[in-house]
RNA sequence: GGGCGAUUAGCUCAGGGGUAGAGCGCUUCGUUGACAUCGAAGAGGUCACAAGUUCAAAUCUUGUAUCGCCCA
């Protein structure tokens, strides 16, 4: 005993994750354990989607670097040369956004500032406050590369982006324009179409008259849900097909309360069906409403500024002023003109500016494009093709949808947090896009043949036109690095389906165009983390969990399996803290296993030459072919990234085949006295103890490592550099498979007998085994122990002739085995236990039997099948046989 | 309006033509020399509905219903 208990304390009861993880994350840091670099394996990299530099860990993030580090981890003890490259993206508006607010409460703008002075406050911010989000990913174990951490805004990277700008620029695929653009009127930029929020709002369909020009009393009714506009109004649609106003069209109708004369347009636009037929056209506020103006040569006529309040082009007594106060007056003006004609109630949608959320105002501005329709084109190509494969594979369909329908990409945005655009203007207005100032001069003074004063373009870029460049950018580009050269193109992007738009699909485009080849050949879309009640989670509902408060409570390795295990493609998940306490249990199951092969001896004095495939017990060669079946389920599902199969392959054969089984069928081993097996099952529980701890360490880091480096201390590496478990074919052995599952089966049925018959569960029973056949009971002489063990038996003996009287049965195989209770046995419970394992083989006998006599069946139904069918019957024939002798000798008793 | 997905045990979800699965919860039993963060046993399902294909459908097809999400 004092023995045991010196050898124990190489681990404690449960492990102490609160201690022990940052430890050991140092110490993988430490020892250079992320870093890329071996040159004995194929590459493989993944690209971190850079995190904003104001973001801290949510649930997304949690799920999004867990799923990465497990290939990463994975595919590193796979023996590949692995670059995880992290970084982080300077998310213009939003960072834009903290630091204003900042100033705010300091009571300045940043305009009292200054643009410099600005730039450099948000650059002391990002200093001090930045980034607190990979602090966070260290803690959950993610294994990137952080020497090679890139920020889209150093140096270097930010040259890639210009570079990419004025290359683009040369090639006529960006250009400058002036068009209605998604403006938000309170950060004062334009924004993209995947920046604005449709939201459903309850509103009001007005129904305005406007006098027919020429026509005393007549009037045109439009309906519109933007009573405002009007002022801006050119002209009256309607459809060509619209009997009621064939005559109208090519008319003119005086707009009320501006008095400029509208003309009447035929146009598919207007739909017949909706209100009174008749649609008013505002060119410059609103996008149908531009198109109807470009097909008809309207004037666009822009009533707002830059916040949205109304400009001197709207009669004087409504400048000035908000849109939603222009509204009322135009409403009550029209009223009171009695030109209102009614006013519905309608619900519609209104699109919100998904970081202000402010209403979205269409306004004419100059702004820079880029020409996504040609650089879409070898992107949707390239998909097609198959260079890059979308898992799970109906995300292309999404893909395809968005390029093929692309639009122009507004670029510029009127911030100051950002890339600069690289663009000099001439005074008279001639652009010169160059990388530097110094080249701009150049090109200007070849230009105008002399100096002329230059100035910059005040706006910067969106910023996923940098983060489109993030897989090349990161590893080099322009230069041609080794790394660029090794690990481009990457191998499998790890994203949400919210941003197949926003970034996967422009990183596709620049990465061909770059590059001439894709930047990855597999982009993997996981699902939404929601809460519990599948409810999506937001600051604003409050029902945000947050991943580090489960990691503390949990532990990270908990929190990390959890996350894989419900990662099932296609579908979202929702989270459960229930969950995460099942893992934190398996956790500490795996541990204490880990204690009990330490306790009996298992890593001292272990064989170096030790040969799994060498191994002469039973038992032993069962669990060897079980863990070799389960480390290539493991493997198999890793590599089709099937997450949940991955978990739940290593999760049963740990808990389900090595704690519950293997663990008490070696148990009678250790406590006996041949010395022999017991320095064979040391071995071989010491082996698949390594195996497992290999192939459950992607997904539990941190215990897996620490099991690893307490119970041994001859390692030649940390777990995290070990090599992935064997998945040799050879090493399962049937004959050995079937004779423990055998046991098993045998135990189970005892076991369930007992607990049926409520036998106590501390009795110690006799077994009589009657009919075994040879090699059964040769198996019974084999495992007498072990049976005898885990099935709570004082003896186990061969019987021939007359059953026992009083007897509990249970019938295995050819085989029955009876239990004497010594006249304490209950004959109608024992009766109405067998009678339903009776019914229960009854009725799969005649559903198999009844499958065996379709001739139908049996004509087209595969051999293999038809054979299984056959085996099956004669197996539950023969054991409703027994079961049935059985009741009948409990008749026979009455 | 278009597209995608879901509907399987009380709950949360896997599975995907050949006997219906897991975790949690529940019931009963358990101080068995790793573990009560545990062990043993058990109850619990017309796989939303309808039609079709098939020897065989929870699984494939079509339709219906309900509920999500994305795009107009």
């Amino acid at each position: 005993m004092p023995e045991q208990q010196e050898t124990a304390a190489k681990l404690d009861k449960t492990f102490d994750f609160h201690a022990s993880e940052t430890r050991i994350y140092d110490n993988w840091e430490a020892k250079g354990a992320f870093k890329p670099g071996r040159t004995d394996g194929e590459p493989f990299t993944i690209v971190l989607p850079p995190p904003n530099v104001t973001g801290s860990l949510h649930m997304g993030h949690a799920l999004n670097h867990t799923l990465q580090d497990i290939l990463i981890r994975f595919e590193r003890m796979r023996g590949k040369d692995v670059l995880w490259q992290p970084g982080m993206d300077h998310a213009g508006i939003a960072t834009q956004m903290v630091v204003e607010r900042q100033l705010d409460a300091e009571g300045i703008t940043r305009h009292d500032l200054g643009r410099d002075k600005f730039i450099e406050r948000v650059w002391q911010w990002k200093e001090e406050s930045g980034g607190i989000i990979f602090n966070q990913m260290r803690r959950l174990g993610q294994s990137c590369d952080w020497s090679r951490s890139r920020f889209t805004m150093d140096e270097g990277f930010a040259a890639a982006v210009l570079k990419v700008f004025v290359e683009l620029y040369k090639q006529d695929l960006i250009y400058k324009a002036k068009r209605l653009v998604n403006w938000d009127p309170k950060l004062k930029t334009a924004i993209s179409d995947l920046e604005v929020e449709q939201r459903e709002v309850n509103g009001h369909y007005w129904h305005f008259k406007y006098p027919v020009d020429g026509e005393e009393g007549r009037f045109l009714t439009v309906a519109t849900t933007r009573p405002e506009t009007m002022l801006g109004d050119v002209a009256v649609a309607v459809h060509p097909g619209d009997e009621r106003y064939q005559d109208l069209v090519g008319k003119t109708l005086t707009l009320p309360l501006v008095g400029r004369t509208l003309i009447v347009v035929a146009d598919e636009h207007a739909d017949p069906e909706k209100g009174s037929g008749a649609v008013k056209i505002t060119p410059a506020h609103d996008f149908d409403d531009n198109m109807v103006g470009k097909r008809h040569d309207l004037e666009e006529i822009n009533i707002f500024d830059d916040e949205a309040r109304t400009n001197d082009r709207v009669p004087e007594k409504y400048q000035g002023l908000d849109r939603m106060d222009v509204r009322k007056m135009v409403v009550a003006d029209m009223d009171a003109l009695g030109l209102l004609d009614k006013v519905e109630d309608t619900v519609h949608m209104v699109p919100y500016g998904d970081r202000s959320g402010v209403v979205i105002e269409p306004w004419l501005t100059d702004q820079w494009y880029v020409n996504a329709e040609v650089l879409a084109k070898p992107a949707l190509e390239a998909v097609e093709k198959g260079d890059t494969k979308f898992v799970p594979k109906n995300w292309e369909k999404t893909y395809y949808e968005w390029m093929r329908n692309i639009e122009p990409w507004c670029i510029s945005r009127q911030l100051w947090w950002g890339h600069q655009i690289p663009a000099w203007y001439g005074p008279d207005g001639e652009i010169f896009v160059c990388m530097t100032d110094d080249d701009a001069r150049e090109a200007a003074l070849a230009h105008y043949g002399e100096e002329k004063p230059l100035t910059r373009d005040p706006d910067v870029l969106d910023t996923w036109f940098s983060s489109a460049l993030w897989p090349f950018g990161t590893l080099g580009w322009p230069d041609k690095t080794p790394e660029l050269q090794k690990h481009y193109k990457t191998d499998v992007l790890i994203t949400g389906f919210d941003i197949i738009f926003f970034w996967v699909a422009r990183m596709m485009m620049d990465g061909i165009h770059f590059m001439d080849d894709v930047p990855f050949h597999t982009v993997y879309v996981h699902a939404l983390v929601r809460d519990e009640n599948g409810a999506k989670m937001s600051k604003s509902k409050g029902n945000v969990i947050d991943p580090l408060d489960l990691a503390d409570k949990f532990g990270a390795d908990a929190l990390r399996f959890t996350l894989a295990s419900m990662e099932a493609q296609g579908r979202d998940i929702k989270m459960s803290e229930k969950r995460v306490e099942g893992y934190r249990n398996f956790g500490t199951k795996l541990w204490n296993a880990a204690r009990f092969c330490d306790m009996n001896g298992c890593f001292d004095n272990l064989d170096p030459a030790f040969d799994p495939a060498k191994v002469s017990l039973a038992v032993n060669k069962w669990i060897i072919g079980e863990m070799v079946k389960a480390a290539v389920d493991v493997t198999k599902s890793l590599e089709a990234f099937r997450y949940n199969d991955a978990t739940a392959a290593i999760y049963h054969f740990t808990w389900g085949t090595f704690c519950d089984w293997y663990v008490e069928l070696i148990k009678p081993l250790f406590f006996g006295e041949d010395e022999l097996a017991k320095v064979e099952t040391r071995n071989t529980a010491a082996w698949v103890m390594d195996q497992i701890l290999k192939a459950l360490h992607p997904f539990m880091p941190f215990i897996t490592e620490e099991i690893w480096g307490s119970l041994r201390t001859d390692r030649d590496t940390d777990l995290i550099v070990a090599d992935w478990p064997t998945q040799d074919a050879a090493l399962i052995d049937e004959a050995a498979a079937q004779e423990i599952n055998w046991v098993i089966g045998l135990v189970s049925d005892i076991r369930t007998a007992r607990a049926e018959m409520n036998v106590p569960a501390g009795a110690k029973l006799t077994m009589l085994v009657q009919g075994a056949a040879t090699n059964t009971k040769q198996v019974l002489d084999n495992q007498d122990d072990v049976i005898r063990r885990l099935a709570r038996l004082e003896s186990i003996n061969l019987h021939d002739g007359v059953a026992p009287k009083g007897a509990v049965q249970v019938v295995v195989g050819e085989a029955t085995c009876f239990l004497p209770l010594a006249g304490v046995i209950d004959v109608a419970a024992e009766k109405a236990r067998l009678n339903k394992n009776l019914d229960k083989l009854l009725k799969e006998i005649g559903g198999i039997s009844g499958r065996l006599n379709n001739e139908a069946f049996m004509a087209k139904a595969p051999e293999n099948v038809v054979a299984d069918n056959r085996k099956n019957l004669a197996e539950a024939e023969q054991k409703a046989d027994k079961v049935k002798e059985g009741i009948n000798r409990l008749d026979a008793m009455d």
